[in-house]
DNA sequence: AGGCCGATCCTCT
DNA sequence: GAGGATCGGCCTA
């Protein structure tokens, strides 16, 4: 018997949370420049099983209707619906949709309320939780060890969805920048050298923006040669 | 009222 | 590399 299973995790209620929360006026800025930067940083959900958490290694950006020229790519395009009125908030908010009817992908709202910039989340790499995350993906609990199988857990903007258990009945809407919410994006420290750009993923129209930030090389990043891009320096 | 289609994933070849 | 699953939301009439 291994000595962890002694020193089992507490309610989720009482659990902490990794690193510290980001501020408001992080996310109030352009997507191009919050996608990048938001790479590395962490994503928790507190829920009564315990947490939660994966690192964001992949992401995209999506410009709002106001930007010159507007992204034809973006769900925002054509204007607030109700599907999408979430994008048109304040920033640091949970935009969650479906599609395929099956699956859900989750953005965080960028800019300032009225502007409809937002990131899409398309990859993490899986932190803590790990077995609950297989479990939740339809996977074997010794996925979440398997270096092979690990990039199965959160590799893909619905499989992280699927990992976490995120919908958009319980999750569009939410302030992910709110110490009080369920779900936050974090910070630990954990410092980025360098990110990859590309264009974005399986979209028909502005299929040459490159919006699709990357850590490059990491394992959770989804895609293959196909998807290689430029590699930047950061500050 | 009806048709179309998607910021995907999985399986099979 | 190709094709099917599956349905909410948006557009047109």
């Amino acid at each position: 018997m291994e000595k962890s299973a002694q020193i089992k995790v507490k309610g989720g209620a009482t659990e902490r949370l990794p690193g510290r929360l980001l501020k408001r006026a992080f996310f109030e800025a352009s997507p191009e420049q919050v996608a990048p930067r938001l790479l590395g940083k962490v994503l928790a959900y507190r829920t009564a099983a315990g947490v939660l958490a994966g690192r964001i290694v992949e992401v995209e950006a999506y410009l709002g209707p106001h930007s010159d020229p507007p992204d034809p790519a973006a769900h925002s395009y054509r204007g607030a619906t109700p599907r999408n009125q979430v994008l048109f908030g304040p920033a640091g908010h949970a935009y969650v949709y479906s599609i395929y009817g099956r699956y859900f992908c989750m953005n965080i709202s960028c800019e300032v309320k009225g502007k409809a910039g937002c990131v899409l989340l398309r990859a993490l790499e899986p932190l803590i939780g790990m077995k609950r995350l297989a479990r939740n993906r339809g996977l074997a609990a010794g996925a979440a060890t398997d270096v092979k199988l690990g990039r199965q857990l959160t590799s893909g903007p619905s499989r992280l969805c699927q990992a976490l258990g995120l919908t958009r009945a319980a999750h569009n809407g939410v302030d992910l920048i709110d110490s009080h919410s369920p779900l936050q994006v974090r910070d630990d420290g954990y410092a980025i050298d360098e990110v990859m750009v590309t264009p974005r993923i399986g979209i028909r129209a502005a299929v040459d923006w490159p919006l699709r930030f990357a850590l490059p090389g990491h394992p959770c990043v989804s895609g293959g040669k196909r998807l290689r891009g430029s590699v930047h320096r950061v500050e």
